[in-house]
DNA sequence: CGAACTGCATTTTTT
DNA sequence: ATGCAGTTCG
């Protein structure tokens, strides 16, 4: 912030910086966009908030190093998140430059990693055909080797394993550099063995797994100093987005990258770091400076998306966050109304308002395509899309499960990858008997042993046993069929189009046959998508090329729907904008969620409160909070506090609209009601400051018997300012909300 | 081998 | 409540 270095947006009317003739492209950008765009050389963070034009002002960047002859394309490094970013990135600096961008080094983290790791695969006991696998696979992997040692699968399970493992590859450890104290309260303290185990599984498959895609890349370079010297020259300039969600080992692998040219361009926003849970680093970016001396830091300030009552509401709360970079938004847009927060009974009331609203503005002739309810936690979207369905508004739900992950696409992915890779496991043992070949795990337990006992894949184990007796005579012949099958199909490649050679393998090895006869209601939909895979492997080259596809590319293309409304996760919107947007759900131990109020401590509230942050900023023109007062959770109704976010919104920027008699929101919103219980409540007797109540009491006191409409009749045990625990006779010790209950 | 049953957990999710 | 996964029967 003290950096002589950096630069601020000017207030308000703001111009184009001056743009020389000839440089079209930097027209329209304002002036800390210009900044940015121009302050090629050195290290620079680029703060720009919810908003500001960071997109457009990195692929900019990225255009205008080329124009200017400061680097060729293959001599830059633009890396984004995810696929969606990188698709976008290429697709505007191929509009800039008016010039196809294929080939050059614009891509995710992993994708690129996954390009380095092909080319020098032997660096790190791989071969270049290696296998991408899924956490599908990963899982089943982690559980084989849990089964091996002996470990409960309860009280280990094989994707809490997994998490933890990847954490540590998130960090950039390798197993032999994980502590003793890290690993010592995992899987009965076996956490490194199976790491290692699990790496020496994956490198006898020849497989990597997504941190390993990244890891990999630390390891050669360490192993391979030459290697590191070729990419550190070639990179003369590196992009790279949504720094905040950088963990660690993408941290490393930047850092070492950029030592030579040090023209590292990092683009974020501190405020908008969501994603600590899966290794990201808030620290990455505050820490910028101190990485790289002598950055210039450059604040994007200024908001196009949002009327300034938004970011007000929005930049209100996020002032609450401690240790932040810093940030004022502004924007030049009319104010815009209030942001209204809606108090109301139930999740169900609270869906029924909500698409009622929706309704109204359809009605009005708003694009459903403009708004979106934006829910804390998955299941939060069941009851929206109940109502409507019931109302027939169409909509979409992001989020869901993807094309790739479907167990249909992934056996027919896991034929193809039998054909391209003959040492994946993996996928031989998904497809092995599916169809039904007989071949069941009682069969396939001599070649286990043998490829555990040798070390090598149980495909090839198989194959050295079928030149044996020790099998026995039907289960040596169909798997002696099956390989030949595999076998067989991989000769056809050179032959057979890519697309007519999936379709043979689907017929011949009956598992399209199998779904044809199968009686299920499913089956004809999956039919459907053996077709769209079909398809999707005629867009490609050729089989690897495709493989490679959906291993990275795990989420489906979005058809092009029009007019549909958008419910998702918070986490999910992250990046988007909508003229309306709901956020329903804001309760405590909802959002923010009991797991964070429970652990990780302040920052994992804070972490909740970005979470917040990005909800509000999605909105344009109109955002609408919802609380409920009770709430479903687990099949048992709970009642609910309003979320201490909404305490925390500026009160000027709030329009609190509650139905009578329903709310009494923790804080300023009920100032007056609460004066007048106050002096007629002075004999409180449960003085438990919180802090927070300063005082303030419900006018009710321990022992006093209540009737709440929910829950019935109760005794109060506790109050603390109007927030009550009441031992109610049927429902149990329930907290409440005084306004709810009435004295008997 | 498939169906029924039991226990159990249940934020967020990309690559 | 609900769904999923793992297990146990028929």
């Amino acid at each position: 912030m003290s950096d002589p270095f950096e630069l601020a947006d000017a207030p308000p009317p703001v111009s184009g910086g001056g743009a020389p003739i000839g440089e079209s492209h930097l027209e329209n950008l304002n002036d800390s966009q210009l900044a940015a765009v121009e302050a090629m050389e050195g290290p620079l963070l680029m703060l720009a908030g919810a908003g500001t034009g960071k997109t457009r002002t990195l692929t900019t960047r990225l255009a205008h190093i080329l124009m200017r002859g400061k680097a060729r394309p293959w001599q830059v490094l633009a890396v984004t998140f995810t696929n969606k970013a990188a698709r976008e990135m290429r697709q505007k600096v191929a509009a800039l430059l008016r010039q196809p961008v294929e080939g050059w080094w614009i891509s995710t983290f992993h994708a690129i990693g996954a390009r380095i790791l092909r080319a020098h695969a032997e660096g790190v006991g791989l071969k270049a055909n290696f296998t991408i696998l899924d956490e599908d696979d990963q899982a089943r992997l982690i559980k084989q080797l849990l089964a091996g040692r002996g470990i409960d699968g309860k009280r280990w399970p094989a994707r809490v394993v997994l998490a933890v493992i990847q954490r540590w590859k998130d960090k950039g450890l390798t197993a032999d550099k994980v502590s003793e104290a890290e690993a010592a309260d995992v899987a009965d303290g076996l956490g490194r063995e199976l790491y290692a185990e699990y790496q020496e599984r994956l490198r006898v498959l020849n497989a990597a797994d997504f941190g390993d895609l990244l890891l990999h890349c630390l390891t050669l370079f360490q192993a391979r100093p030459e290697v590191l010297r070729t990419y550190q020259r070639q990179f003369r300039y590196i992009l790279v987005d949504e720094y905040q969600d950088t963990n660690i080992a993408q941290y490393l692998w930047l850092r070492l990258l950029a030592q030579e040219h040090r023209n590292i361009c990092c683009v974020g926003d501190d405020d908008q770091s969501i994603y600590s849970w899966r290794g990201a680093e808030v620290g990455n970016i505050l820490r910028f400076e101190a990485d790289f001396p002598g950055a210039t830091v450059i604040r994007l300030e200024r908001n196009y998306r949002s009327t300034p009552r938004i970011l007000a509401a929005a930049s209100g709360l996020i002032a609450h966050n401690k240790g932040r970079l810093g940030k004022t938004l502004w924007s030049n847009l009319d104010e815009g109304e209030k942001v209204r927060v809606v108090g109301v009974w139930d999740s169900q009331e609270e869906a029924r308002i909500v698409i009622d609203e929706i309704e109204a503005l359809q009605g009005k002739g708003e694009a459903l395509n403009e708004i979106a309810v934006l829910v804390r936690a998955g299941f939060q979207t069941r009851e929206f899309e109940e109502r409507l369905i019931a109302l027939a508004i169409p909509y979409r739900v992001i989020g869901g499960p993807r094309f790739y992950e479907r167990q249909e696409i992934r056996d027919a992915v896991a034929y193809l990858r039998v054909i391209v890779q003959p040492d994946d496991d993996l996928a031989f043992e998904r497809i092995v008997n599916q169809p039904k070949r007989g071949l069941g795990p009682a069969t396939l337990r001599t070649p286990r042993e043998l490829a555990r006992r040798q070390g090598i894949s149980l495909i090839a184990a198989t194959r050295r046993l079928l030149a044996t007796d020790e099998l026995k005579p039907r289960a040596r012949n169909t798997l002696a069929g099956l390989l030949g099958d595999f076998d067989r199909w991989r000769g056809l490649q050179g032959s057979l189009a890519h697309p007519a050679l999936v379709e043979t393998v689907l017929d011949e090895s009956g598992y399209a046959g199998m779904w044809r006869q199968s009686q299920t209601p499913d089956a004809p939909g999956r039919l459907e998508n053996l077709k769209e895979l079909v398809a999707a492997v005629a867009e490609f080259g050729g089989l690897g090329d495709f493989l490679e596809h959906i291993g990275l590319v795990m989420e489906n293309e979005e058809s092009p729907d029009q007019e549909k409304m958008t419910l998702m996760t918070l986490h999910g919107a992250k990046g988007l904008e909508f003229d309306t947007v709901f956020l329903p759900g804001w309760e405590e131990g909802l959002f923010p969620h009991q797991r964070a109020l429970e652990q990780g401590g302040a920052e994992a509230l804070e972490e909740e409160r970005r979470l917040a942050y990005v909800g509000l900023t999605r909105a344009r023109s109109r955002a609408i909070i919802c609380f409920a007062a009770s709430r479903r959770v687990h099949g048992k109704w709970q009642s609910a506090m309003p979320s201490q976010f909404i305490d925390e919104l500026p009160a000027e920027q709030i329009d609190f609209v509650a139905r009578p008699g329903l709310y009494r929101g923790g804080g300023k919103f009920t100032v007056s009601a609460r004066r007048r219980r106050v002096q007629a409540g002075q004999r409180d007797a449960s003085r438990q400051s919180s802090g927070l109540a300063s005082g303030l009491t419900s006018g009710l006191t321990s022992g006093q018997r209540v009737f709440h409409q929910k829950f019935g009749y109760g005794r109060v045990i506790a109050a603390v300012g109007d927030k009550l625990e009441i031992a109610f006779d049927k429902a149990g010790i329930k907290k409440v909300m005084a306004s709810y209950v009435k004295v008997v």
